[in-house]
DNA sequence: TAAATTAGGTACTTTTTAGTTACCACCTGG
DNA sequence: CCAGGTGGTAACTAAAAAGTACCTAATTTA
């Protein structure tokens, strides 16, 4: 259990590394862009990131939670398990920038694909 | 010299991702910040990012010139080797997202480089 | 000529992150 | 009781990123 988490006993030389830190997984920006359209069950979010293994998925997902950027919310209506998951204010936060780097990325690396 | 690129064949899904795929580099951000100061020399780069080894550091760098975000001069002076780096105008339109990412990772994950 | 400085390169190892496969627990309708 | 869906865990493997150690080359000064 020890790979969700942020931070263990090395800290960050600066803020940005810590941010980086967070963003910088792999399908972190995607689940955090997902969310922010609406609330996601875990089983939604496994099909619109197709690719992402479900264990990976769950443990991005806690590095997420541990660092309050989003919640999940359990509850067991008639039939199954609904395990919901949706941004916080914190998470909201991050949203600004994370769509910069989307409309950065869209405007300056989009013929780099096939380098070298 | 193949893990210089930005991207091979693997196309990023969304554009967050090829960004990502930049400043997540470990010590990126930090080089972007210094840079965005005033240009640098190598050995000025390595003093002030203590702990990250030159191959490392090199490889960032290139990293960075291969996708336009820095430029390197060499001159070779009276004495010795000149090699300076500086942002391009590409680099610099990344900064006020660095800077954001910096602002964020200061107002949210200042306690956060312990946990568990 | 030898040492020191500056900017690199290369081989190898370790650490971190991601992916695969198979499994468990819960609940429901038949 | 059994199949099927949902959400999740564990063990293992693979790939990517970072780190270590040692090497080259040009030049300048003692």
């Amino acid at each position: 259990m020890k790979e969700i988490y942020l931070a263990n006993d090395t800290s960050f030389g600066c803020p940005v590394e810590a941010t980086t830190s967070l963003i910088g997984k792999k399908w972190v920006p995607s689940i955090l862009m997902i969310l922010n359209q609406k609330p996601h069950r875990f089983g939604e979010l496994q099909t619109a990131l197709s690719g992402c293994s479900k264990k990976v998925l769950k443990q991005q997902l806690n590095l997420l939670i541990t660092n309050g950027l989003i919640s999940n919310s359990k509850v067991t209506i008639a039939n199954m398990v609904e395990s919901t998951y949706q941004l916080t204010t914190t998470g909201e936060s991050l949203m600004p920038i994370v769509l910069a780097m989307k409309t950065w990325g869209k405007q300056h690396l989009i013929c780099q694909r096939k380098l070298a």
